[in-house]
DNA sequence: GCGATTTGACCATT
DNA sequence: AATGGTCAAATCGC
């Protein structure tokens, strides 16, 4: 296929994949049993599993590829796998209703109307820019004028500052960009919505580790997560939802012993 | 007074 | 020339 084609195809990917996570955005936040909105989960894991296949499989025919996705809610394991070059940064992506609370502290820098679009885009840079020479940077745009609002968050450059307030963060938007290190859980889910083939976890102290972890932040954050469900599990992998994390897919790693104290097993 | 935000100007890229 | 990204002075709010 030529490379023009395959731009424009791989275009429209990358515009199906932002709509089915704005989709789920809205899922998320709309007034659905939980019962409904596992089966949307399960339907946009599966479209974004598509689109990711899809991506890869075009991107592998052509070399100046500069994107990478994110997504509020991380993906399930790609059928198949993008070698990245981890000595590059991309750009990610992640549309949000809620684009100032992401765990960091960011300055606002600008805000330009930018050609075609209703709302301005605001830029960021790290409050730590020039405390900790921190390149991290980000652009946070409206989307529509749909209620709850959707926001295109564009993230440029890792932090490099020391990780602040991890104890605090409360969304899984908020978890998520701490940049997916370990996480210790206290004691096993109450597991209140389990499918009939889920196996519940491991009832003590457990890390969990991101499944995208290669790309994550070197700290490593403790967390704890007191309610939530099980969606599916494999081998030592599964996907989780609970009120702090909405929905992601991961890795149980089995711990010996209690990372914190406060996380002891109840 | 100080730090954060706003906003017009400037610069780089296409 | 048009557009997007950044700068920096002015302004705001605590």
């Amino acid at each position: 296929m030529e490379n023009s084609l395959v731009d424009s195809v791989i275009r429209e990917m990358e515009q199906a994949f932002e709509l089915t996570t704005k989709l789920q955005s809205l899922v998320e936040l709309g007034n659905y049993s939980d019962t409904q909105k596992e089966s949307a989960r399960m339907v946009s894991r599966e479209l974004l599993q598509t689109c990711n296949a899809t991506l890869s499989m075009l991107k592998s025919r052509r070399t100046n590829v500069e994107i990478e996705y994110g997504s509020q809610y991380q993906l399930a394991p790609r059928k198949v796998p993008i070698r990245r070059d981890r000595r590059r940064h991309y750009p990610r992506k992640v549309v949000t209703a809620t684009p100032y609370s992401d765990g960091h502290q960011w300055r606002k820098y600008g805000e330009k109307k930018i050609n075609g679009c209703i709302f301005p885009r605001s830029y960021y840079r790290c409050t730590y820019s020039e405390d900790q020479r921190c390149e991290a940077k980000k652009q946070v745009q409206q989307q529509d004028r749909g209620v709850p609002s959707l926001f295109l968050v564009i993230y440029k450059e890792e932090h490099t500052c020391k990780p602040m307030a991890v104890e605090g963060c409360q969304s899984f938007e908020q978890l998520q960009l701490q940049g997916c290190g370990e996480y210790t859980c206290n004691t096993s889910f109450p597991l209140t919505q389990v499918t009939p083939s889920a196996t519940p976890p491991p009832v003590d102290s457990f890390s969990l580790r991101f499944d995208d972890s290669e790309d994550s932040l070197m700290s490593t954050a403790v967390r704890s997560i007191t309610e939530g469900t099980i969606a599916w599990r494999r081998n030592d992998k599964c996907s989780v939802s609970c009120s702090e994390l909405a929905s992601a897919d991961l890795e149980f790693l089995e711990s010996t012993e209690p990372l914190h104290p406060s996380l002891s097993a109840i």
